[in-house]
DNA sequence: GGGTATGATGTAATGCTTTACAGGATATGC
DNA sequence: GCATATCCTGTAAAGCATTACATCATACCC
């Protein structure tokens, strides 16, 4: 009974007052400002249940995360939802904790609360689980889903450009030897790094050497180990880049466990700029990946889609080489 | 028209429908049956708005943090999420960035929602913020508010008991001269960390050397500066505790600039337990807060409070001592 | 077997907003 | 000044589940 109090106020009907609340146009400029009186004076709010009901709209957006804990999500999520508050939509959100298979119930739960539009931002997704939102008529957009590219939206980041500055520091410092910590090859974004980083080193004319890339789970403690691998080789790579700051910083521990210093004895150069690149020491270079613009393309894109505005293929985003402490000439050679 | 359908299917009304779905009892075993496999065959999801609508009630509670980017805060949410998720219940989240004045607009999106309970879990509130949910009817709990302790119900986690055990430690260790880094006094919760430091010396008959007194900003730069300061002095503490863990983390570094070495030279303890401080070298020694228990309570009592249930007080939660590698007997003083 | 207590189910009102359609007022054209 | 187009506003239905109350069936008692 709530609209009908601002409506007996403002001396209109409700109807005048719903089109006063959502903006519409065609009311007189007269009895818009007597309406909106009306509403601030009883601190009217409409009812978001009785609106989703009728409206079929609930503005309210779902997210999808990987997992709240991993250090890279954080900034999405805030990005997004800042967004999202400036046009009073809400976010509920939802991780996979990794597990492709989880996304399915994620998108259930979304859409038995009826959102209007999903953001899946998992590094995985599962066809199937799309195809739900997709029958629910909810528009939806991934990240970094080239297997998808063609039939869902998508948000892409182009690892190649930041693999190629990332090299072309180190060889502007002296280096020749370059080593890899690559992820587990089956995960979608850490193939995905790998293939960015190897076509980097072709277009400067070089190779891999595959006893310089090690493999490590994308965890602290797999950089440990595949640093500790790599330190073993002979001859030992100069400069190491890492599949992400995780194991970058797993490495970093490594090489100082066995007493390499870096950047002295082994430049050291990660990926993704995670807060705590900047924490340890020495402070990380690092390839910042634009996940605050990708949350922002993301919501830009359901945004658009939800008021049924055409959406255009935008180019994919480009991550930057971030250059803190970890990246020095190589031993021997003299800082220019 | 939905619950019509599984209606019409099951032979029965709309209200033996709605009966089943919510669980009142009284309705036949074979009645039940008929109705549940009716929902099963239909896939029927019962419309989230229009039960809100209808019933007050929303399942969905609203959460509210200091910073999603600190990361105190993911696990918390984290945990609140999963047991939320558990119940059907949605969260919505947002954050204050801090500003206590943020706080407002927070509680009213949530209002706005309708939503059935409201976590606050920041650092700092306004009580005129809370008084706006009151009013709305709409329960709330808070962390750590001990201002508020007897108009709010509240989760409380008592900071002594955790640096009474760091202390310990430390004296176990043979450490005699023990400083502090310390965090702006006008906020809650590092005046609170402060005092409970300060009760912790004097219950071991230890008093406080204000020149052994440093403060940060609670973040990295802070505590690296604090540390700079501390390491001026003469005498030297030979351990230092500091307020959270990213000020030690700064610590570690202004440490490591200074060719300080921890834990030989110098033991560090910080507070919180993030998982940078397992990442960091060392591995910092430090004090679990129990945030997935503050969750936790937080949850179980609003739930409780939802369904009209009587909540008892808690008691406090008590921190506890992770001891990893930055703490070492003091120069001099062999191992035990 | 008649009457009442108990249990199971149905009927219909209710919650609040949006929106298709209708209707009244005003402006425009001749 | 009359007909018509344009603009503004109102009426009422629709959206879907919950729930107070009514009704019907069954069980129980004497």
């Amino acid at each position: 009974m709530d609209i009908i109090q601002v409506a007996k106020r403002a001396n209109v009907s409700t109807a005048t007052v719903s089109r006063v609340l959502n903006g519409f146009p065609g009311v007189r400029e007269k009895t818009l400002q007597r309406v909106r009186r009306a509403i601030a004076e009883t601190n009217y709010v409409p009812n978001p249940n009785a609106r989703g009901l009728r409206a079929g709209r609930t503005r309210l957006f779902g997210l999808i995360v990987s997992d709240v804990n991993n250090p890279f999500f954080p900034e999405l999520i805030d990005a997004f939802e800042a967004l999202a508050a400036a046009q009073g939509i809400e976010v509920i959100f939802t991780h996979t904790n990794y597990d492709p298979k989880r996304l399915q119930s994620c998108i259930r739960r979304m859409i038995e609360r009826s959102v209007d539009a999903i953001a899946v931002m998992t590094s995985e997704v599962e066809e199937d689980a799309l195809q739900q939102a997709a029958r629910a008529g909810i528009p939806v957009v991934l990240m970094n889903q080239r297997k998808l590219a063609g039939k869902y939206p998508n948000v892409l980041v182009e690892y190649t450009a930041g693999f190629r500055e990332s090299l072309e520091h180190l060889l502007s410092l002296g280096h020749r030897d370059i080593g890899f910590i690559e992820g587990p090859q089956w995960i979608n974004s850490a193939r995905g790094r790998k293939d960015a980083f190897i076509a980097a080193l072709k277009s400067h004319g070089m190779h891999v050497r595959d006893e310089w890339i090690a493999t490590g789970d994308l965890r602290v403690e797999g950089g440990r180990k595949a640093m500790d691998a790599l330190l073993a080789r002979r001859p030992r790579p100069t400069a190491i880049v890492a599949t992400n700051d995780l194991m970058a910083v797993g490495a970093l521990q490594a090489a100082y466990a066995s007493r390499v210093r870096v950047p002295r004895d082994l430049s050291l150069i990660g990926f993704d700029d995670l807060p705590i690149a900047a924490m340890v020491h020495p402070p990380l270079s690092t390839i910042r990946h634009p996940r605050r613009e990708v949350a922002a393309r993301a919501f830009e894109l359901l945004s658009k889609t939800v008021r049924g505005e055409p959406v255009a293929e935008d180019a994919p985003l480009q991550p930057h080489l971030v250059i803190r402490n970890s990246t020095a000439p190589p031993p021997g050679v003299k800082r220019r």
